[in-house]
DNA sequence: AGTTTTATCCAACATGTTTAATTTATCAGA
DNA sequence: TCTGATAAATTAAACATGTTGGATAAAACT
């Protein structure tokens, strides 16, 4: 057994109450005592036990994340570690350690939410995700458990505070640039039409093409979540219309490195045949070959700002429901380039 | 306040005692009182508190994991989130939780683990570095704590439990294969020799070079965790030897895009006038362009291993130190081809 | 001496687990 | 069928380690 106050109670020859209240610096207590009682701890080496701690307190200082199920290429997105950089930094300057979800299944992901939650194992929790139908999120408004969620919630958006780009504005914007650099003719390819963020980005790209007067088309649009396999045949598919697009939108760098991948294998140059603007600005949109225009969402500050929200969630009873948008920032490298040209001459087909 | 065993106890009209052994389904406990306990349980909706659990068993089912700090390239290297999938699923197989440590400097990590371990936060911690000087591994021993290393230890190798690839070899195999393509004058471009990884793998490749009767040039090696900046420079510096290398070894992917990107820029051809083999496949690294060969170490199960003896540690009293290593793979892609031309032909200097 | 103020302590509480004690049931033998 | 011995089931109480409201004692002030 380790030391406990009693046992620096007992050398400091005072009571254990006296010992916590030192620990609380508490005012009741008078300097004097204060020294002894730290004299007594440091000579034993004391540290409080948190558990107890917690116990006592109803409170573990412990936030809770949950992840997306990990065959889900989230995992394997630098999405991810950049974000958690950002909840981490947030949650050290507050003392608070994080806890995450293990899980492969949705089953046993809110298996492990329901342990967190109601085996009170953490304060509150952190949704890396937005998904339109998810089964935690109403589980944790159901119980009135405090949350916050990192993407804008499918539904009850005044409710939830969150923390999340302006996606749909954004997607907006690159659009705009790319019909700025001349391209009519745009495409745009897109991931798991489940989470929120892949929406928003659609309805931004729409939303310009519609203000440039251009007729959407749904050839243009391809869903899927491949990085390789089935990605080439999609660009394939694509590239063979009568009319194939000059430039795309890709919801996602890493699904723009492999589309890239694909178009250099099919000989096709970017941004000379075709152009091509992303998400994210991952650290390697700047090394991939041509490195990628794409938005920067400053996914540290998302991850800092979820933190910090839900802290203040925690410290203040009636802290008021908040949405938090991060601003972003187009990145233009070479993967963009204007076309001035004749769409058919340029392209290779 | 939530329902507690004594409110199951008072429905079920039974001890709480009983209650408690009913959740750890003692044999001690009737049948009949099961059902019992069991059916009050579900009408109140009982969830152990496990805080409360962990205080009275002396147990968290929690393990630590200790990140190097955040400024470093490691946290926004892939390779984490894979370690971090493999571990979380070791974690879950068994119903432990995962907890980060937060910190940014190297002494608040050490803070942290510090609070970890002597708070009983945690059961276990896994380190996921292996440097040559660790503050937190001393401690950890001092303290006799269960730990795990994913990396081999710099030091007292058979007194720690670690998880590993053969490091040294995986690197003397990738050297020898490009020597079996021809090479002579191979280039090495390392991390930070504070790891340990980056030292057997620099090992491994002059160990390599050594058999085959090379005599290494110190020239040729080269140290920083650039990825763009002072990297471009470094290979120009490289390039313009007056025997410039034919083919480089890079100790990881990251830095081989930036590598890779670099030489782009300079209108160097890959693999055509200079090969390049890299470590860790990671999952770009069939992006990138050309693809990379690359050394697959299965990170995943780096991860899974860890956490797995970690959990071994902790429940068998007596569980002897283990080293476990996992085998690698290398994964030939286009990066790297074969020196049958002259060299001063072939290259454009 | 009586009243405040200040410092400290006691005991209850947060929620389970577990040892040892007690109660209840079962069975052999009279 | 009843007694006592034994086994089985259940309970009470102690423990894991802190926190905190109210009680008490000591000191300080009228």
């Amino acid at each position: 057994m380790a030391i406990t106050i009693k046992d620096v109670a007992k050398l400091a020859d005072v009571a254990p109450s006296t010992v916590s209240r030192v620990i609380a610096n508490n005012p009741r207590i008078s300097d004097k005592t204060k020294e002894k009682v730290k004299a007594a701890m440091d000579e034993l080496g004391y540290h409080p036990n948190f558990i107890a701690r917690s116990l006592a307190n109803q409170s573990t200082r412990v936030i809770g994340l949950v992840l997306p199920n990990s065959t889900d290429v989230f995992f394997q997105n630098p999405f991810f570690p950049t974000v958690l950089r950002g909840l981490s930094d947030g949650a050290n300057e507050r003392q608070y350690a994080l806890q995450i979800s293990t899980g492969k299944t949705d089953d046993e992901i809110f298996e492990g939410v329901v342990q967190m939650v109601q085996g009170r194992r953490v304060d509150g929790v952190i949704l890396l995700y937005s998904r339109t139908e998810d089964k935690v999120l109403n589980y944790l408004r159901e119980r009135k458990f405090p949350f916050v969620v990192i993407g804008k919630p499918f539904k009850d958006v005044d409710q939830i505070t969150y923390v999340d780009n302006d996606n749909y504005k954004a997607s907006k914007e690159a659009t705009n640039y790319l019909l700025s650099l001349g391209h009519k003719q745009i495409g745009f390819i897109g991931g798991d039409l489940n989470f929120v963020v892949t929406i928003e980005r659609i309805l931004g790209f729409e939303k310009a093409l519609r203000e440039a007067n251009i007729e959407s088309n749904d050839e243009y649009i391809i869903h899927s979540e491949f990085l390789r396999e089935g990605g080439q045949e999609a660009i394939s598919q694509l590239l063979n219309l009568k009319n194939p697009p000059t430039a795309l939108v890709v919801a996602d760098d890493l699904m723009a490195l492999g589309v890239l991948n694909t178009l250099t294998e099919m000989k096709i140059s970017v941004p000379e045949d075709i152009s091509i603007l992303s998400f994210n600005n991952v650290l390697f949109s700047e090394l991939s070959n041509p490195p990628l225009t794409s938005v920067d969402i400053n996914i540290f500050e998302l991850g800092y700002q979820a933190s910090r929200s839900l802290i203040r969630l925690l410290s203040n009873e009636n802290e008021p429901v908040r949405r938090i948008i991060v601003p972003h920032k187009l990145i233009k490298r070479v993967s963009c380039s204007s076309r001035i040209i004749d769409i058919k001459t340029a392209h290779p087909n």
